[in-house]
DNA sequence: ACAAAAACATTGCTTAAACAATATTTTTGC
DNA sequence: GCAAAAATATTGTTTAAGCAATGTTTTTGT
């Protein structure tokens, strides 16, 4: 039941219904959502949809992770956030304006389930309570959103750091050796912490040395949360 | 038909229709909403709710200005909006979480109109289209929250400074004189930039003696909001 | 009306963190 | 498989912006 579709990407059925789509909207719809959507497939480092350009829908991570970003200036970008599979991407859309106001990029190969605006709006004016937990999840975004605005203009970039470090052990989980389960590039740990490159290098290296956290090649282990929790409360 | 409160507050008619709810909601509610809201007063400097307190409902500020906040380690805060008469406070507090994550203060004399969680959850399971314009709302909200993450993270504070001094101007206009029609204090604008009174006091001076701006006590004027624009743009 | 508390004014000093420079390693596209 | 482009490593310099100190004025509560 591969369907190939206009851009390649072929169209797969879901099966482990734990996106935010499937888990939920009302059972009744299932089947009519099934038809709807589209599988759409991600190489490492694609873009999935881009700042400025018109507002085509809604992404559903199925499979793999991706940063959502934001450019400012020709070579600067804050990550917004990064995604697992179950997350939403390109919810932000739904607002009057009708272009992406944030990028997403794939961090590995990824599936994700995408739903058209038109379709998304008629399943919003139907299933409520679905429109209601959107509504939720709206809610709890933005309070996410505002603790971060409020870490970014407060923190220091020491706690910015150790707080990236945080967030990325509690998106992505770790593996069986104890390092985060996704390898990331410095480069995108000093974007999500507003800071650069080098100030991360240095940073990690105490780190390193003070045996908070063991480093080889991308892969960062947290030997101890407790401790970078620290660092990012005290950071004033 | 005022009546008198619990603490205080009188009732009072709201004749002016002109916030989210108002606007917003089915006709044949009206009454219902009527019966429902509470109008409460606020004093200047005085606490509309606080962080950290328990979600008692939603605010539609009806009269006035506010600022809504973020603590951070004590002495340290962040400013998250400066809102006026129409607008919406308290509804970051539908998500999941049963405190307000942020605080709000009247910034003057104010009134709003105050709706209980519970009857605003069966405002909302019932009237879809306002539900749906709330869920705009917030998609809004949460786009404004990630260009000032990104304001915040990647510019530097003459450019944060430069932001809020548009801001207020946008969000309470000029007086005949041309003056923002609200007093705010440097510290305010400290607080809603992420820096200190000091550098405010700093920069604000230079752009008086540029004479892009004209201070005469805690009233501003921007003369020329164009170059404060290129001044955040450029500041990196 | 008056004391206490904020807010304001002003200035140096200090420092965190960006910037710059340069060299090496890894990744990626054709 | 190789060239080009990212990403990494490293250290030194510069500067923006916070902090500290001290005094004055304005606001606010009683």
């Amino acid at each position: 039941m591969a369907i190939l579709m206009k851009n390649g990407n072929e169209s797969l059925t879901c099966e482990k219904n734990h996106c935010f789509l499937c888990s939920n909207t009302i059972p009744e719809w299932k089947e009519i959502i099934a038809a709807k959507k589209k599988m759409v497939r991600f190489k490492k480092g694609e873009t999935i949809f881009k700042e400025g350009e018109k507002v085509t829908g809604i992404y559903f991570l199925y499979e793999g992770a991706a940063k959502v970003h934001k450019q400012w200036i020709e070579e600067k970008e804050l990550i917004i956030r990064f995604t697992r599979e179950g997350d939403i991407l390109g919810h932000r859309g739904l607002a009057s304006g009708d272009t992406y106001p944030v990028s997403a990029t794939a961090l590995t190969e990824s599936k994700a389930c995408f739903i058209s605006s038109s379709f998304l709006e008629t399943l919003l004016k139907t299933d409520h309570s679905f429109s209601y937990r959107l509504l939720q999840f709206y809610a709890q975004e933005l309070q996410k959103a505002e603790m971060r605005m409020r870490n970014l203009a407060l923190m220091e970039v020491k706690g910015r750091i150790a707080e990236t470090l945080l967030e990325l052990l509690q998106v992505y989980g770790t593996n069986k050796e104890g390092f985060i389960s996704m390898a990331i590039t410095r480069q995108d740990i000093a974007a999500y912490s507003g800071s650069t490159y080098e100030t991360v290098f240095k940073f990690l290296k105490t780190l390193e040395i003070s045996n908070l956290v063991a480093v080889s090649g991308k892969s960062i282990k947290i030997n101890d949360p407790a401790a970078l929790k620290k660092i990012a409360d005290h950071s004033h």
